[in-house]
DNA sequence: TCTTTATTGATTATTTTTGATCGAAATTAA
DNA sequence: TTAATTTCGATCAAAAATAATCAATAAAGA
């Protein structure tokens, strides 16, 4: 049992039970406590772990699941078939923004194979098109751990200084009212994103109608069409205010 | 049985079991145990594994087999104590460039538990300290597959928004008449890191040292210190230079 | 065929790792 | 507070792994 398994072990009981004893160590691994020491030492001076008198404890407490993924994962086939909705919209050769929604990233599996260029704050995009035929272009600024994109001041001022023919972009809510966010962030980076898009497409599905969240950041009008798997009939009132419906098929 | 036989058991073993033992080897193969270390060393400067004492495990059994990861491990051990030394120069607090080198890279996993910001153009240095106590600023501009950075004209504005107290940066080569790359955007993109830091530490192996490559893009000048496993004599020219030269331990 | 080169194994010296001992420092108990 | 206990780090010696050197063998080419 050389260094670098014992290192390994202790990681792991790390992660598993968050502390550690010298004791306990020695005697499961059979070393010398000295030794075990030592190991614990060399890990400390590398920030892997927190020595205490006796032991060690997990320095990094809490690992972030990625929710994000969790929230992707709701609600898949409603998502899948809007995405191959919207797909139907982008040609060769567009440039398309793309935002950090769950939904809009359900789009990526749908574009792998075209040539055209993307422009998303949203990490996840990045990594499924990242070895595709797309052609990737990152919005730069303060990363959100939470929501796996990138947002703030130079975020927007960033959007700005591009301009797409389309743009993808998803929302927590949408009411004859306007369209709704959890984040004042997120909103900024969505209202960006449709000012400098030709067409703004607005990909939701059936739960997100009538749904008013916290902000209120936008009127209908910023978007052009809506993608969605609701009923026509609830749709009504939006569709008076002049969106274009598209409905799954 | 020889030697390109041998590898590929041995990779077979280490695919399965995720280590490997030199005397277990030996047994196995039935060659003596110095062949059997020649062998591990050969495949381990090819980075195909990392060697330990008395054997070899999995080159990076807790990351993911990421393309660029295997690029990175070429000299995992020589970059790994460069980057353990690079780590001591990081405090909590600071705010640090990391550009797209592999050696650069490799730094990431001795700063996850340090409370600081890291602005960089990398990818995988995003992916790597995503879901750790590091703030992340990303560089925004078009997405390079190849090298899985941010490169170009807006990514070279956008760093120059900002300021850090510290630069770490890879280069493709050193020499007295100044730094090389092989590609003329990062060459740009490292000038911009370093112009923006109050303080620039170069990351190289000793691979590195001496080394002319394509495009002469900078005078040593534009950094400060050297980080290095490399030989003191053959630093002689650049130390006499007036650049700080930190050794491994 | 002979020569050259590369590979392998044996031997030895060096380096690294480990464990034991002991005094110092820190923690706990009185 | 002091005393007892535990933990710690420094030092040193033993053991293991390694690198270096050289000779033997196998393979390749002239």
């Amino acid at each position: 049992m050389n260094f670098q398994k014992r290192k390994q072990k202790i990681l792991d009981q790390l992660n598993v039970s968050g502390e550690i004893e010298i004791k306990q160590l020695a005697t499961e691994l059979d070393i010398s406590e000295i030794t075990a020491r030592r190991d614990l030492n060399q890990l400390a001076l590398d920030g892997l772990l927190y020595r205490t008198r006796g032991g060690a404890m997990k320095v990094n407490p809490l690992d972030k699941p990625t929710d994000f993924v969790n929230k992707a994962a709701q609600n898949i086939e409603a998502k899948d078939s809007i995405c191959r909705k919207a797909a139907t919209q982008i040609n060769d050769g567009d440039i398309i923004f793309m935002d950090c929604g769950s939904t809009v990233f359900r789009l990526c599996q749908f574009i792998k194979n075209k040539k055209i260029k993307v422009i998303t704050n949203s990490l996840p995009v990045v990594y499924e098109l990242q070895s595709s035929l797309v052609s990737l272009n990152i919005i730069g600024g303060e990363f959100d751990a939470e929501r796996l994109a990138v947002h703030g001041t130079i975020a927007h001022e960033h959007i700005l200084r591009y301009r797409a023919a389309k743009a993808f972009l998803g929302v927590d809510g949408i009411s004859k009212k306007g369209l709704f966010a959890n984040s004042e962030k997120e909103a900024a980076i969505t209202t960006a994103f449709a000012q400098q898009s030709n067409y703004t497409y607005l990909l939701c599905d059936a739960g997100k109608i009538d749904r008013e969240t916290y902000l209120n950041f936008a009127d209908l009008s910023l978007v052009n069409a809506i993608i969605t798997d609701a009923d026509v009939n609830k749709l009504q009132s939006i569709k008076e205010q002049g969106i274009a419906i598209l409905l799954v098929d």
